[in-house]
RNA sequence: CGGGGCGUGGCGCAGUCUGGUAGCGCGUUCGGUUCGGGACCGAAAGGUCGGAGGUUCAAAUCCUCUCGCCCCGACCA
């Protein structure tokens, strides 16, 4: 592609709004334009790395035996109601009527639609299993987009759906899109890590998410520094080791004027906050809850809520709060509750001794506390958010780190949450009539472009990995040099017909700017062809990512290039 | 939805407090000199100051309403 008859048109500064370096440089590259809220148009430059990471996604499914399919992005509403999601699912699904007043859903994802399609189409166990996915446009009412394309509100998926006649055959396929997964995001170039996640709103019993590790990702993540054992913090979970509580003192009434934050309580006793309990009041499905956690621990909501089995669940308000303690916030405790609230406690609670908790009254707190000779808790179990520096739950010896991450890919085990309201079912060899187990695979596309940007990006701008670059050498030409043209045409001509994909810069700008350009764009190859260079005979090969000026006979660059680029492709 | 901020040529911003001819840098066009890390000189094009209403002799500036955008939080694949 010659440069000057493309649309490439990068700037020297970056619109405001941008702030992460993946969008900053998308912007100034020339590869994204915004046209709303979390709703961008690719230009050329874009849209090819799109399509590089769309190639590499359907390679790897259609060898691991996946079938690509195509569905709507319009979805009639009948198709959500049925699965109970038209209520469910909330103000991200973006809804419409038609023209004859008929609600529509633009699709946000499409258990249902593939559904729908499967059980019309599949009636026998013969034709199992069953693994279709599509690469579509999705779109999700955001409340609040960010971050360019790391959260969009319409936004590239690919989502794969599978069917079988049983468990075991999911539990195998899930195994393989596991693995098939790992593989496409190590083709992209891309740091990640698989970790152990909360199903979400989608469901279903077991769940990996692919985390594409940076510091400005959006998920908190912890890592085990010995064992493989890697999961989001909505559900990590570290090891605590029982210790036997030694009670020897009394429960003691101290006045604690104004100290209701841990850091004040803390430093009034001269006590470490590990040594303090916090009692949180929260509402579950609006009936208050107690729930103690260490001082300088914080309650973990999705675990909890999980635990209560209940869906909706907050931080009590002020007026809650002193129903239930007859205090203000910070003085809460199990001993003395004004309500008879249930109290739940964290498993690390259970191990302490003569704690201090607050008294339920203003400006108190109780020392000498002590699990079931003060108070009885109605469940003893793990509440508490993981941090880096625990223990590992998995292995003996690891400690887990914390890290940042950005989902680009998830795996579902979904069992029959769909199949069964959606009546997906098959005639099993034995002439029962059953329904599908299935599985459920995303990858998000324009997620991954982002991503790999805020793992290969310097002060200059993008360094793409060879996969998925726009193109894969760049060749400036320095000077409106008729002999300089020439060369940089020959040496362009060759590697395009070799098959590289080539973007020859032959504007008529100043060297300066083309170098600034070719760092920016990001391009892993770039060929200086000059004046001096080419009377000695020469032209300059350097990579984005190295310091190092390799000078080519001009014979021999096409060649040694051509050469170079191959070893770089997976 | 709660908190904070911003809407002024394509991009980045000043001007708003204290009302009085709409400015600067980048980019764009034309001419010239330059030419290996975002050149210089000269000329030019380009703006209903987000929108509506109000106050005033006079509104980018003051008042009311409204729309959009960004950041933090809550939520979420």
């Amino acid at each position: 592609m010659r440069m000057s008859q493309s649309l490439i048109p990068t700037l020297k500064e970056a619109p405001s709004e941008a702030e992460v370096p993946s969008h900053i440089f998308m912007v100034r590259g020339g590869y994204l334009r915004k046209v709303a809220a979390g709703v961008y148009s690719f230009l050329p430059l874009g849209w090819r790395v799109v399509k590089k990471v769309e190639k590499i996604i359907r390679e790897e499914l259609d060898r691991a035996g996946c079938l690509e399919v195509f569905l709507p992005a319009v979805i009639p509403a009948e198709l959500w109601q049925e699965s109970g999601r038209w209520e469910k699912y909330g103000a991200q699904l973006l809804r419409f009527k038609d023209r004859k007043g008929a609600d529509f859903v633009i699709g946000p994802t499409h258990e249902e639609v593939i559904c729908a399609l499967v059980r019309d189409d599949v009636r026998s166990w013969r034709q199992l299993p069953l693994n279709l996915y599509q690469i579509q446009t999705k779109f999700r009412d955001e409340l609040r987009p960010r971050a360019g394309l790391m959260r969009g509100r319409e936004f590239i998926m690919k989502d794969g759906y599978s069917f079988h006649v049983d468990e075991a055959d999911t539990q195998r396929e899930y195994k393989k899109m596991y693995d098939t997964y790992s593989r496409i995001f190590t083709r992209c170039g891309l740091a990640f890590r698989a970790v152990e996640a909360d199903t979400g709103n989608i469901g279903g019993s077991s769940s990996h998410e692919f985390q594409v590790l940076t510091e400005t990702g959006e998920d908190a993540l912890v890592a085990c520094d010995n064992c493989d054992y890697a999961a989001n913090v909505e559900q990590a979970v570290g090891r605590h080791t029982p210790v036997k509580p030694n009670p020897t003192q009394p429960v003691k009434k101290v006045a604690t004027p104004g100290k209701h934050t841990i850091a004040e309580v803390s430093g009034f006793f001269g006590v470490p906050p590990e040594k303090l309990v916090k009692t949180l009041v929260y509402l579950a499905n609006g009936k208050p809850v107690a729930v103690m956690v260490r001082g300088d621990r914080d309650v973990n909501e999705i675990k909890l809520a999980k635990a209560l089995s209940v869906e909706a669940l907050a931080l009590a308000g002020d007026a809650a709060v002193k129903e239930v303690t007859g205090a203000a916030v910070g003085f809460a405790g199990p001993v003395g509750l004004k309500l008879p609230v249930p109290v739940y406690v964290d498993v690390e609670v259970a191990s302490l001794s003569d704690f201090i908790v607050g008294a339920n009254e203003d400006d108190a707190h109780l020392t000498g506390v002590n699990l079931d000779r003060d108070f009885k808790p109605t469940a003893v179990g793990d509440y508490r958010t993981a941090a880096a520096g625990d223990a590992c739950a998995r292995c003996e010896t690891g400690h887990l780190k914390a890290y940042r991450g950005i989902e680009v890919g998830q795996v579902f085990f979904l069992g029959t949450k769909y199949s069964k309201p959606m009546k997906v079912t098959f005639l099993d060899q034995d002439g029962q009539e059953k329904p599908a187990v299935m599985g459920t695979y995303g990858i998000g596309v324009t997620r991954i472009v982002a991503s790999a940007i805020e793992q290969n990006h310097d002060k200059d701008g993008i360094i793409w990995p060879v996969p998925l670059a726009p193109f894969e050498v760049t060749v400036l030409a320095l000077q409106q040099d008729q002999e300089v043209l020439a060369t940089a045409q020959k040496v362009y001509d060759e590697l395009t017909a070799a098959g590289i994909e080539v973007l020859y810069d032959d504007r008529d700008e100043r060297a300066g700017v083309k170098f600034k350009d070719a760092d920016l764009i990001g391009i892993p190859f770039r060929i200086a062809v000059g004046k001096k260079g080419v009377a000695e005979g020469v032209v300059e090969l350097k990579r984005r990512n190295a310091a190092l000026v390799r000078k080519l006979k001009i014979d021999e660059a096409g060649r040694t290039v051509v050469a170079e680029v191959q070893k770089e492709r997976k």
